[in-house]
DNA sequence: TATTGTTATACTCTATAACTATA
DNA sequence: TATAGTTATAGAGTATAACAATA
C-alpha cells in the first residue's frame, strides 16, 4: 500500500531546500489562475453530472439561454457574445437543430443570414432545463454561504474581466 | 456596414416575448459557471502572452512550482496534485527534461518510480519565470483592487471547491 | 495482484484558412 | 470588396485501455 517512508526522499534535499529559501517559490493553492480553473472545472463537472440525462453541454445550455431571452439574434452574433468561433457554432447549432429544440429561419431582408428562435418543444425543453439548473446554479449559491456571497463572487469575477484597466490613474 | 435596422427582427417576437416571461430565462451573465469560465480564459490568455517568450504554458509552470518547493516527489505524485493524468504527464515531463529545465531520477527503493527534481539550469529558469509571473499575478491584483481582494476571491473560490458540503444543517 | 511509468488512441474544444452566396 | 454561413483541418487538452518492469 503505502509506502512505509512517511517523510519526503531526502536526494540532495537539503541543497534544494537552500535554494528553493532564495527563490521564495508561490504555493499553488495561492495563484489566482490555478485556483479559478480548479473552480471552473468543479463548477463545469456538476453541470455535466447535473445534465447528463438531459444530454446537455454548457455551450448548448448557453446557447439555448440566450436565444431563448433573444430570440432572432442572427447566428454569427450568437457565437460571438458566447465567445464562440462562428466556424464552431455551426455543429453545435446543427446538433440543437437536429433534436429539434433551436431552428434557423431564413432573414427576409438578408438573405445571407439567419435568426435563430426556439422551436416550441425547445420552449418546453428550456422549462425543464432551466428548473435543473436552478438546482444546479443553488448549489454553489449555497457553498458560497449564500445570495451576499455570491453576488460578491460575481462582482470580483467582473472586475477581474473589466476591459477598462486604467493602467495609470489617468483616463 | 450596419444594417439600418437597429431594433431586433420582428418575426413572431410578440409570441416569444411572451412565452419568455413565463420562462423567467436567467441572464447569461448571472451565472456562475459562466462567469468562472470567462474569468479563467482571461487569466490564462494573459498568463500565454505573458509567458510567450518563455515558451512556457500554464501547466508546465504548475509542474515547476510543484517540484521546485518540493523535490524529489514521485511522477504520479505530481501529476495527481495538478489533476493531470500520469498517461498524459509523460510527455509534459519529456518537454521539461529535453529542455534541461527538470529531471527525473530513478528511486533506489523503488526502482518503478521517478523522483522529479529542477537542474541547475531549471532552476535559474524558474528565478526569472517567478520574477515575470508576479508581473502577471500583480496584474489582476491591481484588477481586483488590492490585496484584500485578492483575499477575498481566493477565500470564495476555496468555499467552491471546499468538499465538505453539508447538505444539510447537521455536522 | 497492484503500482509506476509508458504507449497508443480517441474524443472534445478551439483555431485558421478557404469556399459559397449574398450584400 | 466585405460579410454570413459553411467545410475541412489541425492543434491543444483530456480520457481510457493495455503493456512492461517492478513491487
Amino acid at each position: 500500500m503505502t509506502s512505509a517512508e512517511s517523510s519526503p526522499p531526502s536526494d540532495s534535499q537539503s541543497d534544494e531546500a537552500e535554494a528553493l529559501r532564495k527563490l521564495s517559490v508561490p504555493d499553488i493553492e495561492d495563484i489566482i489562475g490555478y485556483k479559478l480553473r480548479l473552480a471552473q472545472l468543479l463548477v463545469f463537472q456538476d453541470f455535466l453530472e447535473t445534465f447528463s440525462e438531459l444530454r446537455l453541454r454548457p455551450a448548448e445550455f448557453s446557447v439555448l439561454v440566450l436565444i431563448a431571452r433573444s430570440p432572432g439574434l442572427k447566428q454569427t452574433e450568437v457565437a460571438e457574445r458566447l465567445g464562440i468561433k462562428r466556424a464552431n457554432f455551426v455543429a453545435l447549432m446543427d446538433g440543437l437543430e437536429r433534436r429539434g429544440l433551436a431552428e434557423r429561419r431564413k432573414s427576409a431582408n438578408d438573405k445571407r443570414s439567419h435568426s435563430l428562435h426556439l422551436t416550441p418543444e425547445g420552449h418546453r425543453f428550456a422549462e425543464r432545463m432551466l428548473a435543473i439548473w436552478k438546482t444546479h446554479e443553488q448549489r454553489f449559491v449555497d457553498r458560497l454561504g449564500g445570495r451576499e456571497a455570491r453576488d460578491k463572487l460575481i462582482e470580483l469575477l467582473d472586475r477581474l474581466l473589466d476591459t477598462e484597466h486604467k493602467s495609470t490613474s489617468s483616463r
